[in-house]
This record gives C-alpha cells, structure tokens and sequence, in this order.
DNA sequence: GTCTATATTTTGATAGAC
DNA sequence: GTCTATCAAAATATAGAC
C-alpha cells in the first residue's frame, strides 16, 4: 500500500531533479499524483516542507549507509576503500534525491538549512577522520584532511551526474573506478611536493 | 568606462551565484543596477538571455585559457598537469560564473542549452585526449577516458564550492593539491585492478 | 536610455464544502 | 482526504512618454 504522503515525496524528487525546486510549482507536483493542489497542504504544510523531508531522510540513510557499511572494519586503507564504494554505491542507486541533497540547499529555511548542514559536517567529519588516521599512519600523503575530504567528496558524486541505470557500465564498476582513483591521489607520492604534512585544519 | 549592458551581468552574476537563476527576478537585478526592471529590457531580450551571456563568455573564456596553457606542451604528463592547474586556477579566478556555468544549464532555452553543451563537449574532448595518449603510452592506468575525464573535471571544480578568496590557503596552493592528486589518480598503482587498459569510449 | 504604467500569468497558500 | 473557489503577491514582459 502506497500512501499520498510518500507518492508526494516521489512525484516531488523526480520534478525537483528534472526542474530544479523553483522550477517546479505546487501544481505540477498535484498534476503527477493526480490530485488537486489544494490536497498537497493536507500532506505537507508548504513546498518547503517537502524540500527539507527529502533532504532529511536521504541524509539518514546515508549515513546509516555509511555507517553499517564501516563497522567491524580497522585498517584504514580498508575504511576507505569501503568509505568510496558506500558513498558511490548510494550516489548511484539513489541519484535523484543525492542530486537534490548536493545541490538544493537554497530553497531551505534558515532552520531546516542549518539542520542540514550539521548532519552534513558530521558525514564529512567520519570521512576526514578516516583520513587524519591515514595521515598519521603514513598511509596516505595529504596537506589538508578538509580539502581532501571535499576533493574524495565531490569525485564520489560525480557519478551521479552522467550515471544511466542499465547503461554501459554497472554501479558496481563504477565504484571501483573511484575507489582506485581515490586511493591512488590519497597515497603519498615518489614525486610528492614540498611538506607532505598533514595538519587537517 | 562601465556600460550598464555590463552591471547587468555582473549584478546578475552576483545574484544567480548567491540565490540561484530562478529564485532571481528581473526586479532584483534592475534595483541592483540602480535602474527600473523595464530599463533591463533595452539591453537583453530577455532573463534568459542573461543567463545564456553568462554562459557563452565564461565558456569561451575557459576554453581559450587552457588552449594558451597548453600551446608548446607535448610531455604528456606536464600537459594534465598544466590542464589541471589551468582548470582549477579559472574555476577559483572567476568563480561565481564557473559555479552557475555548472549548475544553471536548466534555466536555457532548448537551442541556448544545446549550443552550451556543444561548447562544454568540445573543452572534455581536449581533456579527454591527454587521458587517452597517457594511456597509449603508458603513464596512465585507467579503463575509460570519458569516465576519468568527468572525474578530473568534477574534482577540480569542487574547489569553487568552497573556496574564499583571502582566505587560509591560496589559489596556486590549491591547484597544487589538485594537480598531486589528479596526477597519482591516474598513474597506473601497484595494486591496480584488474584489466588496466584503456578503452576510453 | 530610462522612466511610469500596465497587461497577463502564475505562484504559494487558505477557506470551507463534501 | 480531496474537492472548488479564491486571495494576495509576484513574476516576465510590453507600450509609450520623455
């Protein structure tokens, strides 16, 4: 049995992904489920609302992801290695709604945008840990736990731009595309540059 | 000498970088020029059609960027390099028109749309060829040039994300990270998996 | 080149019947 | 829980005076 409630959020993150959120009006949303718009405001109290549940449950489930994902593992070399496959392997599998997550902030709340943001930094915050170990280990050759962080980040997600469901290429190659190429630019190189600290500020 | 056709843009620049290319109005950007939004309409035809200025100059901006940086380079190895400080120093140097270079192709009309991917497609096909000959001659390990080629764009655009101007770490320091990383990404790895070529359709 | 005034549509959201 | 009807505000764009 399929609720309104979550038909709304599918109607919604399918138009959000194609359109963009301000792009897309209440209307069109009661259009694809086939309802008047009137009856969304029964549901959700605004657009907005909508907007925020989408970002709040992917969230969640990423990080549940993540987390079940890296549990009972140690080496950290492993960790990340299982840390890019995770994160491609959902970017993929749910490339609207992590399309709608990365790129939809602005149509939040004051609120609703800083509530994102913090479940936000505490997801990127496993990942630089994750890193900072591999630094004080001598795994991996990096200046800035950060910057890297975002630089892992921002290549995991890429996928989820061109990505087609049945193409050429299964999600679980692409995840080994990124998890070599992640680690290959983490480790530390013969022709480093100059101070390969890593302070991590 | 500024003309107002060239507020215009920057105005807009400023606001389709800040609050996104729908959530902008044409009142917004008129009060920001100091002007009436009807005095907007002497000089584009059209919202769109800002939009789609922004578009065409930062693109052929870019383009003709890395064609300077790489004229006289034929080391393989030292053309990536150049292309990966090239890529990233724009996307930092002019980053509000990179950032809705990446983000606002929605707003464009289906012609202006297909004229801005043509363009994009023709800046990936240069990336894309030094992946290929570093894969021909071995310095490269990858399995798909177009793949490894949205990898390395996606990642060098992740600076513009977060990137302060004046702030702790300086362009030239950025694109050095990046250069490091992109580099040992693509280098063949001890562990490479299996089937290292390099098909790159 | 910029203005005032306005036409036309559409938006997000509410009230109240059923 | 869904409907019809409607509100008030804001949008893009145009006409014509100066």
């Amino acid at each position: 049995m399929v609720t309104m409630k979550a038909t709304i959020i599918a109607v919604a993150v399918d138009l959000f992904y194609r359109k963009g959120y301000f792009a897309t009006s209440i209307s069109e949303i009661a259009r694809g489920c086939g309802i008047q718009k009137a009856s969304i405001y029964y549901h959700y109290p605004s657009k907005e609302n909508i907007l925020y549940h989408i970002h709040e449950t992917t969230l969640d489930d990423l990080t549940a992801h993540l987390r079940r994902t890296l549990s009972g593992l140690s080496d950290v070399e492993g960790r990340m290695r299982a840390a890019v496959r995770s994160h491609v392997r959902f970017h993929l599998m749910r490339q609207k709604e992590t399309f709608i997550a990365n790129s939809e902030l602005r149509g939040l709340t004051p609120e609703h945008y800083a509530a994102v943001v913090a479940k936000r930094d505490t997801y990127e915050g496993t990942i630089q840990e994750i890193i900072r170990d591999g630094c004080a280990q001598g795994v991996f050759a990096g200046q800035d736990a950060k910057i890297l962080s975002y630089a892992m980040l921002t290549l995991c997600n890429s996928g989820a731009v061109w990505f087609k469901p049945g193409g050429r290429l299964s999600v679980d190659a692409i995840a080994r595309i990124y998890e070599q190429f992640v680690i290959q630019g983490l480790k530390a190189g013969g022709d480093g540059s100059p101070g390969s600290t890593c302070e991590g500020r």
